[in-house]
DNA sequence: CTATGATGTAACTTCGATGATTACAAGAAT
DNA sequence: ATTCTTGTAATCATCGAAGTTACATCATAG
């Protein structure tokens, strides 16, 4: 795998799973198509089956499906459930002992929170849809 | 340090710079207020060196200092210097074996692109006087 | 002209984050 | 009961970035 790999093997899958959704895939599956493991698999995507978006089972015939309607499914649900953010909001609770670095740091936050906020709005244009497969 | 490290210390030297423009600061000085090692001062300085935003001079009262006046340099000037980047532009020049990766690619990276220009364009918004010492 | 004090840079070490792997418990269907 | 799946803890491996050491280079003081 690669750079920032949790969203891209998320949506990767979920693109897959958009184009052909009654099939239920396992993770070994998933794992072998991405080129990872399993277990990576599996905690990948337990934080889109947490938000609503997959639904797994367990058990003979078990595996990975989609728990709504792909056209349901935005980019920005996908980025907002894994937890990402670009922005690092760095808060190490230092107190900044000097006041540059205070001034900068709430420079610098509120520029990166709002486009953060762009990021977002941008990717729940998007629907896993055009990403498909098939 | 901390995360983010190379802009962090680059706008936090230069907001001090900005209050106090004629002061003369080796890299050991800025490395204790900084918390850190005067190699890594001279590593991220020297970027903004070569983009023309400081001056270093060796020698007995070496030194770095502002290459012009503070109002005139702004957060995205640092940031482009250092070449840092948000998007992270994941070009492994993989022959991308599936259809759905491919898609996925160029979606997200338009995306990204869109929100880094964003980020560029605000922080361009701003220049260093604002986060001055002093 | 020599000593000193600064930068420039290469080489190596350390450290932290994250993916990969192993191992095993738990649950569901055949 | 067996088999096949997920869930999860624990550990290992890897990689990038910061930290460190070492030393060459250059400028100035004296």
């Amino acid at each position: 795998m690669k750079r920032n790999s949790r969203l891209s093997l998320a949506l990767h899958t979920l693109g897959h799973m958009a184009g052909d959704p009654d099939r239920r895939r396992t993770s070994a599956d998933i794992a072998a198509h991405a080129g990872t493991n399993p277990v990576v698999v599996r905690r990948v995507l337990g934080h889109l089956r947490d938000a609503g978006i997959l639904i797994s089972e367990k058990g003979h015939a078990g595996g990975w499906c989609l728990a709504r309607a792909p056209e349901t499914i935005s980019l920005a649900d996908v980025y907002v459930a894994l937890d990402e953010s670009l922005v690092a909001s760095d808060s190490d609770a230092q107190v900044p002992a000097c006041s540059v670095e205070h001034a900068l740091h709430r420079r610098v936050a509120s520029v990166l929170e709002e486009v953060e906020q762009t990021l977002i709005q941008r990717l729940g244009e998007t629907s896993i849809l055009s990403i498909r497969g098939n």
